[in-house]
This record gives C-alpha cells, sequence and structure tokens, in this order.
DNA sequence: CAGAAATTTCTGTTGCAAGAGAAAGTTTTG
DNA sequence: CAAAACTTTCTCTTGCAACAGAAATTTCTG
C-alpha cells in the first residue's frame, strides 16, 4: 500500500507532538500515533496507522498497546471490518486531564513513597540535620502537590478552566477569606 | 583518590532523582548531579562530584554547563581554593518554580507558536472543519495553562503554598464571587 | 476445520544519546 | 614566563531504546 498522503498541517501538527513527547519522555511513535489518531477524530486501523506514519507495522502494534495502558485510546470496531480500529477522546481536556493523572499515579506518587521510606528509615540519623530536612521539605513539596493534583483532577474541565482564569486574582481571596 | 561515600539514604536519594529525570526527559547525570548538590546544601568542585558519583570528569563538566543553562546552579569561590565550586538553592519550592519556568520558556511556548502558525498558515484550509477545531482547542488549552502558569510563577512560594491548601475549595468562591 | 486475515511476539539491527578518556586550552602562582 | 592546577573541548566507545521484518499465534470465515 502507498503511503497515504496527510494534509500539510497535521503533518506538521503530528511530527511536533513527537518531538515534544521525546522531550518529556514519551517514546516518538506513541506520540505520533495519538496525535494521529486525535485530529483523525474517527476510530483508525492499525495498517492504516503505519501505512500513514510510515513506520512498521509492529512498532504500531507495541505503541498501540502502550497507549492503551496509558488509558488514551480504546479499541472500538466498524462494522463489515474484522480489524480491531484505535479511537481516542477528542476532548483535549479529557486527554490532559488522563495524561496528568497517569504521571502523577506511575511517578510522582512512588517518589513520594521513596521519600517517605527514606526518612523512616534507620539510616536517616546518619544524614546530618540539614540534609533531613532537606528530604523534608521535598517530601513536603509533593505532598503537597499531589494532594491539589487530586483536588483538581477531581473538577469539571468547565471548573477548571474557571480557576485557572481567575489566575493570581486568587490571592486576594485567600487575603479576604 | 578513592570515591566518596555518601550516607545509604543520601545514596538512594540521587540514585532515584537520577531515574525520575530520565523519565521526564533530563539526562540521569544531570539530575544526579543536582541532587547532590542539593543534599550537600554546600558548593562542591568538579572532581569532588565526578569522585563522589563514579562518573568521568569530562561528563560533569558538561552535565554542570547544562545545569547552568538550566539557572539550576551556580558558580562560587571558596576562600584558599582556585577551583569553581557550584551551588544550587536549598528551597525546594525556588528550584520547583525555575524547573517549571524553563520547561514552559524551553517546550510549551514555542508549541503554542508552532499552532498558531499552523492555524495562520493557508494550509489550514485543507484541513476538514473538525481537524481545525481540534488544533484551535489544543491551542486554546496550551494558552490558558501558559497564562496560568505565569501568573502562578509570580506568586510567592508561600502564597503559592496557600493556593494550594485552599484546593477545590476554590470551586465554592468561584461561585460566590 | 482448512485457509485466510489480522495481530502479536520474537529476534536481530541500527541510530543516537550518554559517557569515558585523551588532547587542547585556560588560568593561576611563584 | 614556566610549570602546575584546573577546565573544557574533542573524539571515540558503549549501552540501550527504538524499530524493522520474520516467525508464531490467534481470530475469523466459508
Amino acid at each position: 500500500m502507498s503511503p497515504m498522503k496527510l494534509n500539510p498541517v497535521s503533518e506538521r501538527f503530528i511530527l511536533h507532538w513527537g518531538e515534544m513527547g521525546s522531550k518529556w519522555g514519551v517514546n516518538r511513535t506513541v506520540s505520533q500515533i495519538h496525535a494521529l489518531l486525535y485530529l483523525a477524530g474517527k476510530p483508525l486501523p492499525a495498517d492504516e496507522i503505519a501505512d500513514t506514519l510510515g513506520v512498521a507495522r509492529s512498532n504500531v502494534s507495541n505503541s498501540l498497546k502502550e497507549l492503551q495502558n496509558w488509558k488514551l485510546i480504546k479499541i472500538v470496531h466498524v462494522m463489515g471490518d474484522r480489524r480491531d480500529h484505535f479511537d481516542t477522546s477528542t476532548d483535549v481536556w479529557e486527554l490532559f486531564r488522563v495524561v496528568v493523572a497517569q504521571r502523577k499515579e506511575r511517578e510522582f506518587d512512588p517518589t513520594i513513597g521513596v521519600l517517605r521510606d527514606c526518612l523512616d528509615s534507620g539510616d536517616i540519623n546518619k544524614e546530618d540535620k540539614a540534609t533531613r530536612q532537606r528530604i523534608q521539605d521535598t517530601l513536603g513539596l509533593m505532598e503537597s502537590l499531589s494532594a491539589w493534583g487530586d483536588e483538581m483532577l477531581r473538577l469539571e474541565p468547565s471548573t477548571l478552566m474557571k480557576v485557572m482564569k481567575l489566575g493570581a486574582k486568587i490571592q486576594s481571596l485567600i487575603r479576604s477569606g
């Protein structure tokens, strides 16, 4: 099959998304596939993805599995076609929320665990007081961020948007409240 | 020189920080060096860093330059020692702020530029309406986050802390205000 | 249930970032 | 200004993630 031709803007979007992903520790092909599905806005079969992006079918297969682990895509079926098709949300806020929640769960929370563990261990007394305090501070920051993240993630996108729009005005609310 | 011995907790902290860095697109050695300087809480010379972490002197040199580009460390001098010493803030909030600001500037803002560019280009009309809308939505989300980030980064750590403590309670303030 | 279609797993390759060590360069000091 | 101390730049190596293609497996269809 000859490579499926993307519109120039879609191509640019997808390529840039791939670069972005790399810089944040996400495999380039994985990012690109997700960008493609997002822009397509409709379920695509794996071979069409491979064809469009010009990567090996097996690479697509593994990347799709990865995206499923991230809960960013799901398998759907199209009438009269036995191939699996893959679909992602077209709601960018929802996608954002999922990515943040996943990274928090995978990397942030475990780190909090390690820090707690460090502070609980008998070995902690071998460290000098100031070092101990810095580990404690780090844990404190991460716990605050974690708790705040959980609360924010629970809000509706529209509410979250309002919170952000409020921005720094929140300062005055804190003083008054 | 024989490798300088770290306390077990420091070692664990530094190793874990290195792993964390990798997952977020930061070079492992770079993360480790920063963690070491943070825990040490005092300026260290490059050779002592190389020695403590067991990596090549040249690697340390390049990593230190990288950390300076990130504005996370600076060169200081110690009386009676002609070697450069490297120092980082021991204020974890300040460090957090710098990292967020840098990543925003390096990766987030340029992406906003690309998206604007996409939407301004003549080629955008080749895309179908729904795709165009999704690019527009993506830009909207990123612009909101960017503006909000700028405002938050301007706040004092202590204020920022209060904002986070407020958490979801902010919802009611929005309704009332 | 045989053959076809689709998918996944396995195996080997490749490209590149990360890093070591040598060489070159710079700064300091007597 | 020569030698020593220190730092950076350069070059080559290495390890590993990313990937391709083949082989194996599963699922579907008449």
